[in-house]
DNA sequence: CGATCTACCATC
DNA sequence: ATGGTAGATCGC
């Protein structure tokens, strides 16, 4: 606990009513409550918002962090003591602010949006000091009796400064009990000493490596805004390969170079070695890193140092916004396209959105980065909110890939067979140059289906609406929504037939299959989320690619991510029509965005690539517009489907999920809110209806959609609309604004 | 009829 | 989140 500091004043001081001599203070807890609540301040202590403190609730003691004043909404009778301020560098004001605005968009409560920003609850303990040994000066040497141990380590602590005892061992080759006499005896001092920050400093004086002039250009302009002060949000708008992370690097070395710190946010950043070498290679440093992955040492030490200043660099998932940081400078979302940064449970939240409003609550730059851009952003450039830098062409010799459409139903596979005639032969053209390939395939697992030929059961999951997948490597039917398990049988669970299952459709295990048919002396391998788990697989078949150890790689949307291979040449898009069915608001947007990330893996190097589409549907404005390499032909088309029907970016979108375990309580709960739906100009209201999944989890789930104009306050119309019901505590009623999932 | 389970509620 | 409480359900 710290020690008491001045004390400030007193909230019922001017309210004859009350005679409070204490002072009170709101705190809230990273818990979903209401809010804040308030606690007394005892006598000789005060406390500032942003304090980290201990508090008693209920029968349990509580941290959480000084909100403000007193709401005053309480009996003063019930008010109870804070126990004491915790030795944390208390949180910003701004970070405070964050919360409550992120608080407010969401329709989250306070403190489920704060436990996300105390996440470590180990990390507000003082850090364990560590103790280091020197010479004392004033020891008088002539009474000590010196053993050859002794004299060593006296003579390395005579010519070095204060050290670990573990460091002095290894040099010196004595025992622990040899510092242990030494300190007794009064020859050598142990000294306390906080623990160093684990995270050294950038380095700064690295120069800027060689950038293309348009590279130059695009980061003075970076750079500029940074020196200009004050928020801006600029997309950095480059094709794949034309050197974007080189270009934001040089605002973040600026930052760096004001004392400031900078947050990298990535998607998946799991995966992503080959950034960080890049980052190692720029900086000269590691980054802290943060994400699920993140040990728990090492997120405690993080968390510290993000808290007290001293990691200046956060490399990070979505999670990373709602560290503590101290002194923020600069924010660059990396991809900012990708889905991945939406949070879809607990406080369902767009990283992306959340961090233009942090760089705007903290009055700093932030740079978004994508080669395909969303439509959200690209309708702010439009609108004139955010700046637009543009990186044109591919750095170094690299051209854009040609893109080729081959239509299935003219060029047809065998049955069960999922490489046209055409494509085989290029693949075996590119194997003959001694080049790489890839087969892109959006599906894990042998087949999606599985269906038995006698009496035409499928394999559902018990818990989802949705088929089970048959995993033949693991022996497995896997459902991937809920991890659901099961031993893939030999006969027909229905009607006891044996050897009459089916598998239906194609994964990326049976297109392996045929691969290794087809080609038998080429090396194969498949890269999913199932078998490349953790940076260190990723990163070992990554230079196995490289090394040309493999001539084909066959996988989903990990290989999507921007990995540089040269020799790959040659890109096959298996099912280019896959997402893009469905009825989302986004499945074209985002079967665009897949596919240019994919077709951008080929001729990366100084060899020019080719990407085959596979489709049934040549005419596709998606497919028409990836093989004329015509974004903004692509973009514009969609932003006025979205314009006239009132969608994202042009209107906005909420969601109501109303879910549990019982199918009658979730439709009476569901019935009951549709009942009292709000209506009104410029808004329109869907459902309740089954959520495609509308079995989740072992949760039944209804839904309901919210399309209003901008003008509309859709939290304010919301809560409104929520407080006119009640349901039972059994139901879960979420809401979910700006969803991107329509599940 | 007491033991156990569960839905609900409050926590400043 | 977590722990307490008042009914509901269970077991004998």
């Amino acid at each position: 606990m710290r020690a008491a500091k001045a004390t400030s004043g007193n909230l019922f001081a001017n309210d004859p009513a009350f005679e409070v001599t204490a002072q009170t203070v709101s705190v809230l807890p990273p818990l979903p409550l209401a809010g804040p609540y308030d606690y007394l301040v005892p006598e000789g202590v005060s406390v500032a918002p942003g304090d980290f403190v201990e508090i008693p609730l209920g029968r349990q003691t509580q941290r959480g962090v000084v909100w403000g004043d007193a709401k005053g909404d309480v009996d003063p009778a019930k008010l109870r003591e804070i126990f004491g301020v915790l030795p944390t560098p208390p949180m910003a004001d701004v970070t405070r602010k964050f919360i409550d605005w992120v608080s407010a968009y969401t329709m989250a409560p306070q403190g489920a949006v704060l436990r996300m920003a105390m996440s470590v609850p180990d990390a507000l303990e003082a850090p364990k000091p560590i103790f280091r040994f020197t010479l004392n000066p004033e020891f008088d040497a002539t009474s000590l009796r010196l053993t050859p141990p002794r004299k060593r380590v006296l003579a390395f602590l005579a010519d070095h400064p204060p050290m670990e005892q573990g460091d002095i061992l290894r040099e010196t080759g004595a025992g622990a009990s040899v510092i242990k006499g030494l300190v007794d005896a009064g020859a050598v001092q142990r000294l306390m000493v906080s623990p160093p920050s684990p995270f050294e400093a950038p380095d700064l004086d690295i120069p800027r490596p060689d950038l293309s002039p348009e590279q130059n250009e695009a980061a003075d302009a970076l750079c500029a805004r940074l020196d200009d002060g004050g928020f801006s949000c600029t997309l950095l708008d480059g094709v794949t390969g034309s050197g974007k992370t080189e270009v934001y690097f040089e605002p973040v070395r600026a930052a760096l170079a004001q004392g400031k710190q900078v947050v990298v946010l990535l998607p998946e950043i799991a995966l992503s070695a080959q950034w960080l070498q890049r980052f190692r290679d720029r900086f000269g440093v590691e980054p802290a890193l943060w994400h699920s992955e993140v040990g728990q040492a090492r997120r405690r030490d993080t968390w510290r140092a993000v808290a007290d200043g001293s990691a200046k660099l956060v490399v990070g998932a979505r999670s990373a916004l709602f560290l503590p940081y101290h002194n923020l400078g600069l924010i660059v979302v990396d991809e900012e396209h990708e889905h991945a940064f939406k949070q879809e449970d607990g406080v369902m939240y767009h990283a992306r959105d959340m961090a233009v409003t942090r760089a705007h609550l903290g009055n700093i730059p932030i740079v978004l980065a994508s080669a395909t851009p969303s439509l959200e952003t690209l309708a702010n450039v439009e609108a004139g909110r955010y700046q637009h830098v543009q990186l044109g062409s591919r750095h170094g010799v690299a051209v854009l890939p040609s893109v080729e459409i081959i239509d299935i139903r003219q060029d047809k596979p065998q049955r069960n067979r999922w490489i046209t005639p055409t494509l085989k032969k290029r693949l075996a053209e590119t194997f003959a140059n001694g080049e790489q390939a890839m087969l892109f395939l959006n599906r894990r697992g042998y087949a999606p289906l599985t269906l038995c030929r006698a009496c035409g059961h499928r394999f559902q999951c018990p818990n989802c609406t949705a088929w089970l997948v048959e995993h033949r490597a693991w022996g497995k039917l896997q459902c991937h929504h809920c991890g659901y398990q099961a031993k893939a049988p030999d006969a027909c669970p229905s009607c006891g037939a044996e050897g009459k299952l089916a598998p239906c459709g194609p994964g990326v295990e049976r297109l392996y299959e045929e691969a290794v048919e087809t080609f038998p002396d080429i090396r194969v391998e498949v890269a999913t989320s199932d078998n490349i788990m953790g940076p260190k697989a990723a990163a070992q078949l990554i230079d196995r690619v490289h090394n040309h150890e493999v001539d084909l790689l066959i996988g989903t949307q990990i290989l999507a991510k921007g990995y540089h291979f040269p020799m790959l040449t040659l890109v096959g898009v298996v099912d280019a029509d896959l997402g893009l069915a469905g009825g989302d608001l986004r499945a074209a947007e985002r079967s665009y965005q897949l596919l240019t990330q994919v077709a951008g893996r080929a001729g990366r190097g100084d060899r020019p690539g080719t990407v085959m589409l596979q489709t049934a549907d040549p005419a596709n404005r998606v497919i028409k517009a990836i093989a004329a390499g015509d974004r903004d032909a692509f973009n514009e088309v969609e932003l006025s489907q979205r314009m006239t029907h009132g969608m994202p970016p042009h209107g906005r979108l909420a969601a109501l999920i109303i879910s549990g375990k019982k199918e009658s309580e979730v439709d009476e709960a569901a019935w009951r809110i549709g009942r009292v739906a709000p209506r009104g100009d410029g808004l329109m209201v869907l459902g309740p209806a089954p959520a495609p999944l509308s079995l989740l989890r072992g949760r039944y789930r209804r839904r309901f959609m919210i399309r209003a104009d901008k003008s509309v306050k859709m939290q304010a119309l919301i809560h409104d609309w929520l407080s006119k019901v009640k349901t039972p505590g059994s139901v879960r009623v979420q809401v979910d604004i700006d969803p991107y999932s329509f599940m």
